[in-house]
DNA sequence: GTCTATATTGTGATAGAC
DNA sequence: GTCTATCACAATATAGAC
């Protein structure tokens, strides 16, 4: 016969927002522990791959605490995509949305871009797989980080951007090209590198400071590349 | 106390050469069968979130028959790992090794490219997934793909795509570029889009048919792109 | 809040009948 | 070669002491 699953739990101190100082017992660092533990195991691993175990030990806890801070792996999941996803967008998005010159925000997208990706190698592999797999989380994430439906954000910012290429069209400075493929080419050149890196190891011999070095030259070589073929 | 491990098992008919016909009772067809469902649930779980389970229901036979036929998940994983490699790599280095002119290949690889993964989209993430959790494997595989060790091939045809760009440079056709970053940048903008395309979907409000249309524009204008970015 | 111990399932793998 | 039944263990999750 059939058994009534799981539904109600114990409360959660992740719920309780941020009452002025940290009431009686409650360090507040243990839970970010556990989600810096979680982060380099997801990473790593992949979300499928990780294991509670493993993120118990990285933190240095119990595995049960894992649970009594995130009801569940999926949540704790969530959660580091969240935090993952919140880290990487917002600036890209500043960076695109500032009034400033079309090749001077290719040349900040290229540096931020390679930058940030050179510090967090792990991030477009697991992003790319999670993405994949759970398609759900990346309209859901969208939401909650702009305030509002994607389709408004990412509607506003096309036309912007749309508008910006036009206008250089118009001046004899730039090639048509749809605002979205210019945003794909350019995350693509920055973005793929990183996400390929295992390859890029093999086929070219790339060891850790060879790889660096090709990010290195990329980060100077790239913007050029990019606004050349925007060339008229 | 110690246990001792699993170490051997029964002979399996995937160790057999193809002795003449089919001897007696072995359709053949089952172990492609196997492998056809192994294929189609691991690209679309990823490896680790893949279920044997799920793989037998797919081929229509039971569990235990995998493991007749393949020892284990992760012989399975290495079977569909090299077919799905070895599907993909040789159409390109058969391009790109190819005695044409430069932008004649550039265009051959992008249509090539976008044809092959509109036809199996999953392919990109699964590969980026796959290498970055077994870069062990990328290294075997085109070990096995091209016979000899990969510094070796991929050094070879490095040299020629060089010397291919350093003529042009030499003709005043083309800028200079170095030969990997010359690959990374056209395969990254052949294949990033569909690794991204959950992202893309959201972001960009692209349902399957206005992916496909995306990606039937981008067949068009991306060989002019890049092809744009080379000129001097 | 944090731990130890345990419950409960999920999952890869094997044995053995047919 | 293919199946049913089962094992062994890994992994998520919970109970309860401190």
């Amino acid at each position: 016969m059939a058994l009534t699953k799981r539904s109600n739990r114990m409360p959660k101190p992740s719920d309780q927002p941020p009452s002025g100082q940290p009431p009686a017992a409650h360090d507040g660092d243990t839970e970010q522990r556990i989600l810096d533990a979680a982060h380099a195991v997801f990473l790593r691993r992949g979300t499928a791959g990780a294991r509670m175990q493993e993120i118990a030990d990285e933190a240095g806890v119990n595995k049960a605490l894992l649970h009594y801070y995130f009801r569940s792996k999926d949540r704790l999941a969530e959660a580091v995509f969240q935090r993952v996803a919140r880290t990487l967008f917002p600036p890209v998005l500043a960076v695109m949305g500032s009034p400033i010159p079309l090749d001077e925000k290719v040349r900040r997208f290229v540096a931020l871009e390679l930058d940030t990706l050179a510090r967090s190698p792990f991030v477009p592999a697991y992003l790319i797989a999670e993405m994949n797999q759970h398609p759900d989380r990346v309209g859901q994430f969208i939401h909650a980080l702009v305030g509002v439906p994607i389709d408004a954000a990412a509607g506003q910012m096309r036309a912007a951007l749309q508008a910006q290429i036009d206008a250089g069209v118009a001046a004899g400075t730039l090639r048509p090209i749809a605002a979205p493929q210019f945003m794909v080419n350019l995350i693509a050149l920055c973005v793929f590198p990183f996400a390929a890196r295992p390859l890029m190891a093999v086929a070219l011999g790339l060891d850790g400071a060879a790889f660096d070095a090709f990010i290195a030259r990329r980060k100077v070589e790239l913007p050029e590349f990019f606004l050349n073929a925007l060339r008229p």
